[in-house]
DNA sequence: GCGAAACCTATACGAAAGGATAGCGGACTA
DNA sequence: TAGTCCGCTATCCTTTCGTATAGGTTTCGC
């Protein structure tokens, strides 16, 4: 995917919030650490309104009971998020509005498939504060943000993978056998050995462990 | 490992820092948040001089250039570290004064790993910005410093893998072949199968490609 | 000295994985 | 419409894995 296909997703700006001075921002991480330093880093900005939280299901509850929140910031590694499926629900429990991935690592894979998956943004923890800041006033005001470096990075392997691909790794990475990734998918063993087999060249892996922790390694999955 | 052999381990105060004030602390960590968010918290409470970099070379090379530090805070995960050998080289870069692993994951095996190779303590990210300043405070004065829940957690499998397994799993999460592994440990195939079994077991793991996967998510390797 | 535990080896067999080759059908395009 | 790419399936064969059973050694504490 490139910048171009990534910026041509439709835009659905419910409310603008164009000052930073009346903002609503979420902050769920289950590092204390991140979330008092942004927390902090926001509030120096002007930021009204900042709520944290160490988990998703706090994350949901706030914005059930107190509204919708201009932006809401998730960390991508944290309780209750496994993998995107959270930030579908959290974009449910925040009416749509911008909700926007935080990750320590800064991997392309993720960054596509989050704002594939509608969020609002790619943010990485390896960003300083200054910009951090000006991520989110762009992510409140209804952009979709992504760092322009991470998007610049080599399909190593990712793209390469064909969705086929992608499941049956899945299905390695759960230690699942050939026979029971078939079932799963509703196919032939023959042919899960098969992918295994092209996604593993793909990958440059010796075998299924190794194609596995490459995934892991590269956050493919 | 318990609380008690751990305290055990002796220590080896090279210079006491009793008071905050003139304290040198040297931060490692790729998260430019973090950092900041350390860095800030650190001189609010009155630490004299705070250098903060974002790779393991970076800090050895200011270990080595401005002398050495009364404490050292290393980021688990940082270019250069891979596991714990990045600690070695820092503690002799620093002079064998206090080099702590900072970290992402909770994890009660890379905490006393770390301790065992030499770490002034274990400080996870999820903490709050007080409890760690009080950390960093402990660990400066010479002392070993572990978040006490994190020891407490249960041995679901790390400690139960004997020095053998361990080798093993390590090949494994290469992506080795029972062969492979073998011939880099000289020994017997048949013995690396038997290791593979007993140890998939431990880890309630359905085969190699599992136990990999275990293994690199609760930071056993 | 004895038991316990960790470690290493041997033989053997069924299950799973890995690899090669070939054929089929749908989709997309020159 | 023919050519081509892609995904799925099939057959065949070799290698590797997983498991079981049956020994052996060293080390340690009691």
């Amino acid at each position: 995917m490139h910048v171009a296909e990534i910026l041509k997703r439709p835009l659905t700006v419910v409310s603008a919030a164009p000052n930073v001075a009346g903002m609503r921002v979420l902050i769920a991480d289950d590092h204390d650490l991140v979330r008092e330093a942004l927390a902090s880093f926001l509030k120096s900005e002007g930021v009204a309104e900042i709520v944290t939280v160490p988990t998703l299901d706090d994350a949901i509850r706030a914005a059930d009971e107190s509204g919708s929140f201009d932006l809401v910031l998730l960390d991508y590694n944290m309780p209750g998020m496994n993998g995107l499926e959270g930030l579908g629900r959290m974009l449910a429990a925040n009416d749509r509005r911008p909700v926007a991935i935080l990750s320590g690592n800064v991997s392309k894979a993720i960054a596509e498939q989050a704002i594939r998956a509608g969020a609002a943004g790619f943010v990485p923890k390896t960003m300083s504060s200054r910009s951090m800041v000006s991520a989110v006033r762009f992510m409140a005001a209804g952009e979709v943000y992504a760092p322009f470096n991470i998007l610049q990075q080599a399909d190593t392997a990712s793209g390469n993978l064909s969705q086929r691909e992608t499941d049956v790794l899945r299905g390695l990475c759960e230690g699942k056998s050939n026979k029971e990734i078939a079932r799963s998918l509703d196919l032939q063993e023959v042919t899960i050995k098969l992918h295994v087999k092209t996604l593993s060249r793909k990958l440059n892996a010796k075998n299924r462990t190794h194609a596995a922790m490459i995934a892991r390694e590269l956050n493919l999955i």
